[in-house]
DNA sequence: ACCTGAACACCGTTCAAGT
DNA sequence: ACCTGAACACCGTTCAAGT
C-alpha cells in the first residue's frame, strides 16, 4: 500500500528501485525480500517470480545503478574537450549529493550498525589528528594543515579500498615501498 | 575442537579473537554466533553468558582491534622526531599488509558477497580509465599517467568516506565546489 | 503472467536447568 | 562461573495451488 497504485502487479524494475532506495539509505546488507515485500505490498514469495534469490535482486539493482552513473558521466562529462576542465568537472560532479554518489557511498564502508560507524569516525579523527600535527611542525597553518591532512588520509583510504578492490589483496611489503615514496612525493613538501 | 586445549572453558577474549579473524577475512556481515560457536566447540547459547548480544560481541572485537592499532602507531611512529619522516614512516606502516589493515580495509567497503565486489572492480576500473585518458591527454606518458589517475582515484573515495564518516552525509553543492577546487591545485598541473 | 500460503532451514535471542 | 538444550521469532527459499 505505497504511493502508486494498489492493484497493478509488480515488474522487476519495482523491486530494483525498491532496492537502491534502500541501499541508498541503508547499504546492501539492509536489503531484506521480506520486508520490501511488505512494503510493495504483497507477500514474500511473489519476490521469488522475479528473481532467484535476494542476492539476484541486489546485482540487478546495482547493475542498473552502474548504467545509470555511466550515463552521466557519458552526457556530462565526457563531451568537455579540455581535459584540465573535464578532470575539474568530474571532481565537481564527484561532489554532489546525488543518488549514484550515496549508493556507490554505502558500498564504501560497512555502516550496518551505529556501532561500526562510531569506531569508524572515533578511529578517522584520531588519525587525522597525529596527520595534522605533522603538517603543523612543517610550518604550515591550522588551516592548510587540516586541509592538507584529509587529502593525505584520503590517500590512504583510497589506497587501501582500491589495493583490495583491484588486486584482492594488500600490496606486499616492496610494493608498499614503492607507493610510499612516490606518495610522499605528492603530498610531503621537501621530502 | 582447534588448536589449543578441547577441555579448557572460554573467556571474552577467546570469542573476541575469533571475530577479529572473521572480520578481517570476511567482513562484520561474516560474523555469526551460531557457526563461531560451532568453531569453538561449544553451543550458541552459552555465547550469550559472555555478550549481550551478537553486536556486542562485534564492538568489544572492533575495540580491541582499535587498542592494538593505537598502541602500534604510538610505538613506532609518533617517536620518529622529523615530521617529514614521521609522515614518510605513516606511510609505508599503512601500506604494509598487517592484520590491523585487513581489518579496517573490510570496514572501507561492503564486500559481503563476491557479486558486489564484481561490481566494484568493474566501476573503479572504469573510472579509472577516463581519468587515464584525461591526464594522458594533457602530456603525462603512460605509466605517470596511471598513478596519477590512482592518486586522483583515491581522493575522491577518501572523501566520499571522510564526508559520510565524519558528517554523515555527502556536502552541499556550495561546499563539493569549494572541494573540487581545493583538489585540483593539488592534482590537476595548471588548473 | 503474477501472486498466495504453507512449509522448512538457519541464525539470533532467551532461559531454565545442568556442572 | 560457564555451558547445555529446548524454545521462539524472523528471514531466505521452495513449491503446489490459486487468479
Amino acid at each position: 500500500m505505497s504511493e502508486t497504485a494498489k492493484k497493478k502487479l509488480l515488474t522487476a524494475i519495482d523491486w530494483q528501485e525498491a532496492a537502491l532506495n534502500v541501499i541508498a539509505h541503508n547499504g546492501v546488507a539492509g536489503v531484506a525480500v521480506e520486508p520490501l515485500a511488505r512494503e510493495l505490498g504483497v507477500t514474500k514469495g511473489s519476490f521469488y517470480w522475479h528473481f532467484s534469490n535476494r542476492m539476484d535482486l541486489v546485482k540487478q539493482a546495482l547493475d542498473r545503478w552502474r548504467s545509470k552513473d555511466d550515463k552521466l558521466v557519458k552526457e556530462k562529462i565526457l563531451p568537455i574537450k579540455n581535459p584540465q576542465k573535464r578532470l575539474l568537472a568530474w571532481f565537481k560532479l564527484s561532489a554532489e549529493p546525488f543518488q549514484t554518489h550515496l549508493i556507490y557511498s554505502t558500498l564504501l564502508a560497512d555502516r550496518s550498525h551505529a556501532i561500526i560507524s562510531k569506531i569508524l569516525k572515533e578511529v578517522t579523527l584520531e588519525r587525522l589528528a597525529y596527520l595534522q600535527d605533522s603538517y603543523k611542525e612543517m610550518g604550515y597553518g591550522n588551516k592548510q594543515a587540516k586541509s592538507q591532512s584529509l587529502l593525505a588520509y584520503s590517500v590512504y583510504v583510497g589506497f587501501l579500498h582500491m589495493s583490495k578492490t583491484l588486486y584482492g589483496s594488500l600490496p606486499d611489503s616492496h610494493e608498499a615501498e614503492e607507493y610510499a615514496q612516490f606518495v610522499a612525493k605528492q603530498l610531503i613538501p621537501h621530502s
